[in-house]
DNA sequence: AAGAATAAAGACTAATTTGTCTTAAAATAA
DNA sequence: TTATTTTAAGACAAATTAGTCTTTATTCTT
């Protein structure tokens, strides 16, 4: 929905990358078992990742990927930006290409408030703090 | 991005149409015109508003279509749902079926205040209220 | 009644996204 | 070295979405 099924698997699977209390090798063939996604499919979708540094993969037996960077410097837009091109930035409730303010459609206005929480989750949101519940935060 | 072209599409005409000071019956190739739309598309996506009662459609020389219902019982998610046959009420940021809490995604605890005002967003912004920004609504 | 304007409907095409299959390349294990 | 395990790469197929084209039905105008 917000983004393609691609962008989710990759999500999904840098999520479980950072679950593991090492930051272990994993072979793509345990987390397309684990995570329910085709083994080819998710390939080359991780391969993105791994064209930018956000994963480090080796081949050969025992290969495998693993996060290629600390997980609070991946965050769920990076992950975004790298598989499907663009970011959570400026999202046009009516499809604008260039959510802007200055050539604003009708619900520019009403939308920008939503659009903005929406980009600075996706931006703040990253592999480390991606547990803890924005409404806690509020509480602290 | 968050919809299809064609809900898009749906909602800008729903706008335009709600623009017009009477609710005036305006031809599609008007709006397809207006709105920069191809005619032929935007004939199919509006038809699936006529069925649903949002539009009413006349045909002959000098029909068209007009809003079906008053502006503010037409809400963006009527529109979405209308045409893409989904509502922006429980959208999962990682591609769950369902994000009801039951079976919570990774980034559910996370995700789930955004998605709240997003589903809140959609539902609550009507043909009527979509002038008015959610700021000065916390103003007043 | 005849012609023009308009939505409806359905078959078709094009583009994009999603997914599969096969082969190659690299690394490990025996 | 040879076999096995794994990612990489590219061609292909299937599904979905977007868009076109043509015909029909309806309504207004003259
Ligand atoms: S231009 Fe549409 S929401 Fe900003
Ligand atoms: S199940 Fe994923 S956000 Fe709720």
């Amino acid at each position: 929905m917000f983004c393609s099924k691609a962008c989710e698997y990759a999500i999904r699977s840098m999520i479980f990358l950072a679950d593991q209390s090492q930051n272990d090798i994993v072979p793509i063939s345990k987390l397309s078992q684990e995570l329910e996604i085709s083994f080819t499919f998710l390939t080359k979708v991780l391969q993105q990742l791994t064209e930018k540094g956000y994963l480090i993969s080796y081949k050969g037996a025992k290969g495998g990927v693993c996060l290629g960077k600390a997980p609070e410097e991946i965050s769920l837009d990076d992950i975004v930006q790298a598989v499907s091109g663009h970011n959570m930035k400026s999202i046009c409730a009516t499809g604008n290409p260039d959510c802007d303010g200055l050539h604003p459609c009708p619900l520019h206005d009403r939308w920008q408030p939503i659009q903005k929480m929406l980009g600075d989750f996706y931006k703040e949101t990253n592999l480390e703090n991606y547990k803890v519940s924005l409404i806690d935060k509020l509480i602290k």
